[in-house]
DNA sequence: CCTTGACTTTGAGCGCGCTCGAAGATGTAC
DNA sequence: GTACATCTTCGAGCGCGCTCAAAGTCAAGG
């Protein structure tokens, strides 16, 4: 995370302007750290911005939005299961593929059979 | 995939020119089809155009190009893994989060102690 | 014939999330 | 004392991946 970043997140008020040294440069405290890190969690895992700063907003305000935090999370959380779906998926497609290519690598080390079979491997078209 | 993103992979050469029908309709092979479905995959796991690009590029070339696409893939499902781990260690976090917020709702029903207890949950620290 | 609608082309525009650059104040090291 | 680095503010710019608008062509239906 670049200082850029930290004071991108400030001014769209993703952070509370943080505290300051004397001299005017601002120090982060661990709680900061804290939220930083949930932050940084959040966007690893492609949260949107506007998600965060709602949710940003309503920490602001207390207990009282525990539900439509509860809520927000939960909906990441669910978003989240989707992409881990779709990674395992693609994953897999991945893992037929690459063996696939190392049988082509064969045949062309051994001169073998330059007609490749016509791909009939995975479930997923494999496309080349 | 909408029209426009299909124009677009055309335009970028992520798609050879495709086959059209008499009247210039862009006609869509089995082929072209099984291409898209990877080309999805891939987009819907991250991977940036410029490496589909390349990867589409070397493919016209044929089989000698085997192990320069294979070391792409390969580099993709690497990236796959990491990103799953990243959103394992986000559904984790968000479980206890989660869980924290049932817990602060039920307080709130009973109206237990407003002063909620100083957030000591998480491994992770928690930043509400 | 005329409308409607789906396609065609081209280039421009947009939303997101940073990322950078300039100008200035302050701190640390020699 | 004088470099030099490191922070500050601000607004502008950028890369990515679409997304759209405008203007034109063609095919079928009423």
């Amino acid at each position: 995370m670049t200082a850029h970043t930290l004071r991108y997140y400030e001014r769209v008020g993703l952070i509370q302007p943080v505290g300051r040294a004397r001299n005017g440069h601002r120090r982060y405290s661990l709680a900061d750290e804290a939220w930083l890190h949930f932050l940084h969690c959040m966007r690893a895992t492609s949260m949107p911005i506007r998600a965060m700063q709602r949710y940003a907003e309503l920490r602001e305000l207390g207990d009282s939005t525990s539900l439509e935090r509860r809520k927000i999370l939960e909906d990441h959380q669910a978003a989240i299961a989707a992409q881990i779906d779709e990674l395992q998926k693609a994953h897999s497609l991945l893992t037929h593929k690459i063996a696939n290519y190392r049988k082509i690598e064969q045949r062309i080390r051994i001169g073998g059979p330059q007609t490749a079979e016509p791909e009939v491997d995975c479930t997923l078209a494999s496309a080349s």
